[in-house]
RNA sequence: GGCAUCGUGGCCGAGUGGCUAGGCACAGCUCUGCAAAAGCUUGUACAGCGGUUCGAAUCCGCUCGAUGCCUCCA
């Protein structure tokens, strides 16, 4: 039997703004797209925590048994830098800028896209189509939006015509603007553009002459309009009408309205029954963002060269930090709250490690059935990781007690507290045990049970001295060694 | 200006009509040659002002403040 078949699960939908219970189209199945990066450069760690959070959603639906499609596209052109006449796509400008192929930057930025993911433990979708290698889908959408009458050509440019959507359809319905309001309020400038009204959007562009990304079609060469390849791709693999639609707060408007429309307007169905949004991620209080240069890179928190924090950390904590933030909930990045991760973090590895060598009683001291399904209430509510965590702490109260004797627990029981550990630390929360100085183990092993040995005969002798060297240097080196009633054992940080 | 979200103890961060989330830091205790690690114990916080209620941090209203979107952004 399947999980998912007696762990009911509520996932909050921005489309009604309420936390509903989650029942996929077609049962055991989920098909679930998110929106993906433009690569013009490097990905910054905001990005990261949006797919993050939907990698530990993929994991849990696959965790809960489900067989899940998970798209995540490539945007790698036609996403307009300016307003309507300049249209330029970042990717060709940035091409422009550096002198090279579009598709240089292209593959460039994708591979540190990918490789960066990696670090952080991320699972690759199932699906990772681009925009470029889905013109002829768009393109053939464009038509049927044209054909139904919501759009209109001008110059070679097609535009979606908002308003006379909005006559039959709800144009906003998932961010809650009304189109009277954004009408009212954009009277000021916007004049002399091609565009009946300022509130539609380009589905085709026409390229001018140097405009290097270019693509032919029945309006010219172009280039496709930046919400429609989101339209085109998750249409094309998962259907008319899928299950989940995800991706940050900021693409809510207008992106996501907008694919709202020409999924309505082209095919006369809603596209996304749940609509999930991650929140952002802010640096000292504000919202990180390439353009405004409030960022940091993953590699500079990796490598610790940055004006921002005061050490390095590895993507592991970087992850349980961001995991233990709920996904909708805005996150402020910090070096405090780093480092008390870190040490969160640290204490929780241990503790798995424990917990293979714990020795089991008769009884259990603590009921680890209802333990187990408390990790499951907290990811049925929609998917709340922090509160996951919390009871993995609880979990970790209890490993240690039973390791110092002061409780116990069953063959059974440390079985099922194992494997559920197992389970929600790596598998659904995807945090791995990282350290720095790990591959060495073998020799590195030999070399601390060799220390220790000569710290314990220093200690019987009572010359402290030595034995407080070898100690203090050791913590120096990241290296923890730890007295206990059975001996002295070492972790390292 | 419009729309939206939010304001929780020293810090981070859940929760949401009555039943002290959790992590980190701090303090005391146990353990220790001294420590560290680990364990135990302690913190009555919910922006302000009104209102609803037997009861609100949680619902409603207002005020103040923050953030996001309204132009490309995860």
């Amino acid at each position: 039997m399947q999980l998912y078949k007696n762990q009911p699960l509520k996932v909050h939908n921005s489309l009604t703004g309420k936390k509903e219970l989650f029942q996929p189209i077609n049962e055991g199945h989920i098909g679930m797209y998110v929106c993906g990066p433009t690569v013009y450069s490097n990905v910054h760690l905001g990005n990261c925590r949006t797919f993050m959070s939907f990698d530990m959603i993929f994991r849990y639906f696959k965790h809960l048994g489900y067989k899940v499609r998970y798209v995540r596209n490539i945007t790698d052109a036609g996403h307009l830098e300016n307003d309507a006449d300049e249209g330029e796509d970042k990717i060709a400008k940035k091409a422009k800028l550096e002198q090279i192929e579009p598709m240089e930057v292209v593959q460039r930025y994708t591979v540190d896209f990918h490789n960066t993911l990696q670090k952080f433990n991320l699972l690759p979708p199932s699906i990772e189509p681009t925009a470029t290698g889905h013109i002829i889908e768009q393109i053939e959408i464009i038509k049927e939006i044209l054909e139904k009458g919501y759009a209109y050509e001008v110059n070679g440019s097609v535009y979606f015509d908002v308003e006379k959507f909005n006559e039959t359809h709800e144009y906003g319905k998932l961010s809650g603007r009304k189109l009277e309001d954004m009408i009212a309020n954009t009277r000021e400038l916007t004049a002399q553009s091609e565009k009946k009204n300022p509130q539609d959007f380009a589905l085709w562009k026409k390229a001018d002459t140097h405009h290097i990304m270019r693509w032919p079609s029945p309006w010219g060469d172009g280039f496709p309009g930046w919400h429609l390849e989101c339209t085109a791709m998750s249409t094309k693999y998962l259907g008319d009408t899928f299950d989940i639609h995800g991706g940050g707060m900021d693409l809510k408007f207008p992106h996501h309205e907008c694919e709202i429309a020409q999924a309505e307007a082209s095919n006369d169905q809603s596209p996304v029954n749940y609509w999930l949004h991650a929140n952002m991620l802010t640096l000292n209080g504000k919202k990180m963002s390439k353009s405004t240069g409030n960022n940091i890179y993953p590699n500079e928190i990796f490598s610790g060269e940055n004006g921002i924090l005061s050490k390095a950390y590895t993507p592991a904590v970087v992850r349980f930090f961001m995991m233990q933030a709920h996904y909708t909930s805005i996150l402020d990045l910090s070096d405090e709250a780093l480092q008390a991760s870190e040490k969160g973090y640290l204490r929780l590895m241990e503790a798995l490690s424990t917990a293979d060598q714990l020795s089991t009683g008769p009884k259990s001291d603590f009921d680890v059935e209802a333990w187990r399904q408390k990790c499951y209430d907290a990811m049925n509510d929609d998917f709340n990781t922090p509160i996951l965590i919390s009871h993995l702490f609880d979990a970790v109260k209890h490993i240690n007690l039973i390791k110092e004797g002061m409780e116990s627990i069953s063959e059974n029981d440390k079985t099922v507290l194992i494997s559920t550990m197992r389970a929600f630390v790596h598998e659904v929360l995807g945090i791995e045990h990282q350290s720095e100085a790990k591959d060495d183990s073998q020799a590195l092993n030999g070399v601390l049970e060799l220390l220790i040995e000569l710290r314990n005969q220093a200690r019987a002798n009572k010359d402290f001295a030595t034995s407080d060297k070898i100690r203090d240097q050791l913590i120096t080196l990241g290296i923890q060694l730890k007295d206990n009633k059975e001996g002295t054992s070492y972790s390292i940080k």
